[in-house]
DNA sequence: CATGAATGAGACTTCATTCAT
DNA sequence: TATGAATGAAGTCTCATTCAT
């Protein structure tokens, strides 16, 4: 008879916690709804975590570890800086297809949210920047990318468009097809590289 | 001797409401530090609000009115989309140089704390969003820009750089120098606009 | 032109205060609603009027003392106790008729609500049971009413009859017929005096 | 050794409320009173209960449906209309003797402040002067009492007269004397019954 | 007399966190 | 591990009252 995993509640509790934060907000929400949620005990909540704020930054640390990975993987993979943006904007439209609560909570409660918490996280935010920005001035050195644009700009713009697509996404009142999150992937890199003009 | 009129201490209310959000965040400061930052009886902050999120309201909705008015501008002076959008971008740019703190304030708790706020103010915001890309159509009919990017897209792509280029500064440690201020009018709209190809 | 007379204002904010106090309640209204219902600047309000309280303490002085009196009077007027007892309970009831929002406000917020402000008219509306008592008294002296039963308890049983047949009226949702007003006067008297029993 | 049963807390905070709210009255204390007085820590009155109002809803309809009880019972184990008047009369007085303080809350706080409560109790307190108004329908159908009077006019004399002596006897300065108890049970049935005339 | 802005103490309620079992 | 009762600090909002004009 297989006893449940002694760590298994603990993801249960980070599970509620993201459909519990992705629809009330984290200021919003109680401990108490995240215990509910997880259909666990009120003080289990505080077994597994110190305080409301480590549940949010253990989801955020979690996806956001992942998220450098796969920046790192697409750096090493891909050989054009256009692959490579590719790559990231699909691994994170992917991300979105699969959990978009998860990603809701990622990017509206943290992300968004970096006066108050993001502030412990901005250094981890800005890694992601930093790997982008790396990828565009190879891009500039090897006479792919223009050099007018300071790459640290660039990255702003690239991960400025997704963010707001997600959160356009994020904010829709109805389920966004599955062939508009692919297309986006596309699009999102074709903008960025080559710009509205004709 | 002009007697104090009689509505100036709700400005002075105001004003004060900016400094204490920018510092403090909205959900963290308390009606009482805002009312000790304007010098004011704690009960008068709620002879002129009915609550702490009322006055958050109403910077807002009187800021977002100058920056639905200026894209209006920007749209009936300005010649060419390329212009229109450089217009945009400078104001913005502008207003942020003339306030920093109240930028901070619109763009951190209300257009990016999309999930509590920006709900209520979702309506107002897109009608920003809508301009640009009434904008950026009309750029496409005219054969300037690209018809490949969906124009709501494309407004997604322009607010979204300008929003984290903004972001970027606020959460910067040091000043932005004025250099830097002006300079990024013009690198936001090439960017959008040329991409980052070469 | 005949300037309106100065104390004119403290009647229509006595009057103001009563609608208020029979609409609201007197611990649930504000002093503010009291202004606004008369029309009168805030502050007129504490003008005439040291506090709230003492308003309603005016109102209930105004009308106990009438009260008073009328009993008075229908104890030298009348000839027999039982025509004595219908004095008073037709003043009553006439009370009611005339100003039912005046008589709710006595009833429920200073009679009934003994606790609070009772307690400060506890004196004055005593006085009342003991004329009541008085009369009953003497009725006993003279033979008309029976001797087992203690003045002050048949005050009681009379003063309650009545106040349980007006909080009846206060509390019913409809209008009471004019009628029903009028047979209440003899019922009362004609309840207590000859009871239940065929 | 019998662990304290959970909800036994509950009970001393309601037991606590009926002294608090019959010493300072319900509008006039603060929930701390409550809690203080309760030994019990601020939060708990909120574990329990979700507003003051509604500790004294609890204890309401906790003693009322006692009272309806017992008038049912009356009704149903007396013989004569007289007798079940007399069950009902000795149980609100042995009611008040048991615990005067609680009966103080029952009918100054709720019964007489029905405007703001009792509003919502107001059907339930009808309940009681329903079944007391049927008992005397019945004993004019059997003869027993004279039918002038309408049953709903004489339920209200029965416990108009009743609510007036607790009243009296809550806002006495001494304590009411045994034999005082004893004899009111009575004295209430015969004034009701007998009338005050010879 | 009249106005209504200004004051600030006070009360309710919430909820993160602790703790005894 | 698991439970949920218990704690109490903190914050919002109300509103009687004052006061300058």
């Amino acid at each position: 008879m297989a006893a449940t995993a002694p760590a298994e509640k603990r993801r249960v509790i980070l599970d509620a916690a993201v459909r519990v934060f992705a629809r009330q907000g984290f200021h919003t929400c109680r401990v108490a709804d995240i215990a509910d949620e997880a259909q666990v005990a009120y003080g289990l909540v505080y077994h597994y975590f110190s305080s409301k704020e480590e549940i949010l930054d253990t989801l955020f640390l979690e996806r956001w570890d992942l998220m450098l990975e796969a920046i790192s993987e697409a750096d090493a993979q891909q050989r054009s800086p256009r692959e490579k943006l590719y790559a990231i904007a699909a691994f994170i439209v992917e991300s979105y297809r699969h959990d978009p609560e998860l990603m809701k909570v990622i990017i509206v409660e943290v992300t968004r949210a970096a006066n108050t918490f993001g502030r412990t996280h901005l250094a981890k935010i800005r890694e992601a920047y930093d790997q982008i920005a790396e990828i565009v001035r190879r891009g500039q050195a090897e006479g792919v990318f223009r050099d007018e644009i300071d790459p640290a700009f660039a990255a702003l713009a690239f991960y400025g468009l997704i963010e707001q697509v997600l959160t356009a996404w994020i904010f829709d009142a109805e389920l966004v097809a599955e062939e508009e999150l692919d297309r986006a992937k596309t699009l999102i890199v074709d903008t960025i590289c080559r710009g509205l003009d004709r």
